[in-house]
DNA sequence: CTCCGTGCAAACGATTTGCACTATG
DNA sequence: CATAGTGCAAATCGTTTGCACGGAG
């Protein structure tokens, strides 16, 4: 399995790098088109999975409908906006978790886990507040 | 915006409880076609949207696959398992993350938090062991 | 030159919706 | 008896796949 390192993907890539989000597929196959306007959203799909395999950009499978893809691989959690879902990181310490509490669960052999903090961001919060000032 | 307490909406809250399983719609509209064959999908999935919406049943968000929709309402996280896509519950405290680190995010209004630990469920172990063997 | 990767369109699985009909409150 | 809820089919949304062609190694 070599990985060959297409014009497409290398785009692709330094696309999301850029972007510093966690975007969609489509908003990225968006951002892409603008350099390279015949690329195909398959194209796009094929890849973040692929290079989220190899372990180049990180893949979000949290709420809302849609994959997520994330330009920074190294381990954190994540906050996620109920209106705009949007995600951002969280740059809280992951402590106390890793332990003992969760290893010994119900048999399970535990790999990982996933820590999502709900809420809204700033930027609705913004937004909701100028909709009630209207009323 | 008056809830009316339909037949089928009756059926599919006591099936979901009965189960105490994690199901999802269709996993629950075959059990509820049982008790009601001419059911159809749809109200299944209208049902299960307002029931959450109520609070008289949980929703989960998991993975980007299936929703899956819990006969528990009370707070508490979930284990995942990556083979099977089950979801189990995990009964271990709630500690520590309520506290300040995760209120003061970045200027989110923060409403809650998800904790799901990933893993491979005893089942899926034992199934793995009998297809090493085999080899 | 060999395959892996691409673009395109069609297929897919999960969920939602428009509509005419039914039944709850 | 008003109108929320239903069943059905078609529509939609995000994602995947089959296929013939193109380009990286």
């Amino acid at each position: 399995m070599h990985l060959r390192m297409t014009n497409q993907r290398e785009i692709i890539l330094r696309e999301l790098k850029k972007s510093r989000q966690h975007l969609t597929a489509d908003e990225l196959y968006d951002r892409v088109k603008k350099d390279m306007p015949r690329i195909s959203l398959a194209t796009v799909y094929r890849n973040l999975e692929i290079l989220s395999g190899a372990g180049l950009i990180g893949k979000l499978e949290i709420s809302g409908r849609q994959k997520r893809f994330d330009y920074d691989v190294t381990e954190h959690d994540h906050i996620y906006c109920t209106v705009c879902h949007k995600v951002n990181n969280l740059d809280i310490e992951r402590q106390g978790l890793h332990a003992k509490e969760v290893k010994a669960v119900k048999g399970y052999r535990v790999t990982g886990y996933r820590l999502e903090v709900i809420g809204v961001c700033p930027a609705c919060q913004k937004r909701k507040e100028k909709k009630e000032k209207k009323k």
